[in-house]
DNA sequence: TGAGTTAACCTAACACTGTTCGGTTAGTCG
DNA sequence: CGACTAACCGAACAGTGTTAGGTTAACTCA
């Protein structure tokens, strides 16, 4: 059928179906044939609102990343870093599986720079040479991105029979879903708690 | 033409060519088929060597990570940690293109699996509880794979001029590949300084 | 009101991808 | 010498992202 009375797609409805594909089946279980159907469309009608699929997993990214908050400075700096980092995974945390995608960066996204500039300029003022807010800025990326890729609950899903024989020092219990979640929680603060205290 | 009167393949010399191409191309560039070209043979020759690509890979990672050293708690649980991440840094900073690869983990690849046993064995003879030592060992995780994947380098490699009247507080210099490498490296040492200080 | 343009969809196709099936033959073992 | 296996190849399948060209509804403007 051709034109309809009302448009079927927007590029706000592609992306939100998008992510909840993702969501829902991870960065390998979208595919823009898939993502057409599910917004009752043919794949080639995306492309009258989108310019690639890589583009749109950027947008989607983007859109991920722009939850984040970086004020907060106005309190002291470690303050700042810790919500700062705080804001950071829990928007990761909430859409686990695009965390791959941003794996093979540009770390270079519009967004990610902006609120990287904001975080170095509070550095900045608060008596850091810029190269050291710099390096304060990425180590904290480091530990954002770190835990959002290699958690314990994406990490072992298996059985965990059939690791506590041949790792005997991993505890079992790490592997159940719950308490891995929380795990990743705890690992994180402890992380970022070291961090911001050895700075 | 059938059955060479030497082999032409063997999954050493697979995963090596696999490897090269991956650090030539990125892991996008990889595929069986120009993986076979450049061995001088067909793709579905690979298939009686290597299981499937996915496999191939988790081999090639595997081997990578083989090479990481968990030896240097001898001394001091604090110098052990630094020479343990020192060297996942150095494993993962010779493939970086492998890294995306690793995002869509699971962690559960036996080698990690290994070397965070051990890792975490370590933790737990130098007098830390069991979940304590647990949390540590991931927080070290966090800033070896966070700074594989969330480099300078890797990151912009743009123009710097697109970036410099955008976002006045960056330094354009971090985005000369030479300074990016150095900056990657030193951001990493910070990290982990303040994060091994900081516990 | 009616003509022309644009916007939004479609079908069909292209060049890829990973993987499998069935062949063909060189080497090896009894 | 014969049977068998190991190692390759050609062709195909289902799936991928993406593009070209067509069809028609909705909008614009005289």
């Amino acid at each position: 059928m051709p034109r309809p009375s009302t448009p079927l797609l927007s590029p706000d409805r592609i992306r939100s179906v998008a992510l909840a594909i993702i969501d829902r089946d991870g960065l390998d279980g979208l595919s823009m044939r898939k993502l057409a159907a599910e917004l009752g469309v043919q794949a080639a009608s995306l492309y009258g609102h989108v310019r690639t699929k890589d583009q749109l997993l950027n947008d989607i990214a983007q859109s991920i990343l722009s939850a984040v908050d970086v004020s907060g400075f106005s309190v002291d700096w470690r303050e700042g870093l810790i919500r700062c980092a705080r804001s950071y995974r829990a928007a990761l945390s909430t859409h686990p599986n695009i965390v791959p995608f941003l794996a093979y960066g540009p770390a270079g996204r519009e967004e990610s720079l902006q609120r990287l500039d904001l975080l170095h300029g509070a550095l900045v003022d608060a008596g850091w040479s810029r190269r050291e807010a710099t390096m304060i800025a990425a180590g904290l990326m480091y530990i954002v991105f770190g835990s959002a890729l290699s958690s314990f609950s994406s990490g072992f899903s298996s059985d965990p029979a059939d690791y506590v024989d041949r790792y005997p020092h991993l505890d079992r219990a790490h592997l159940l879903p719950g308490v891995a979640r929380e795990l990743d929680r705890d690992s994180f603060e402890l992380a970022l708690a070291a961090f911001v205290r050895g700075l």
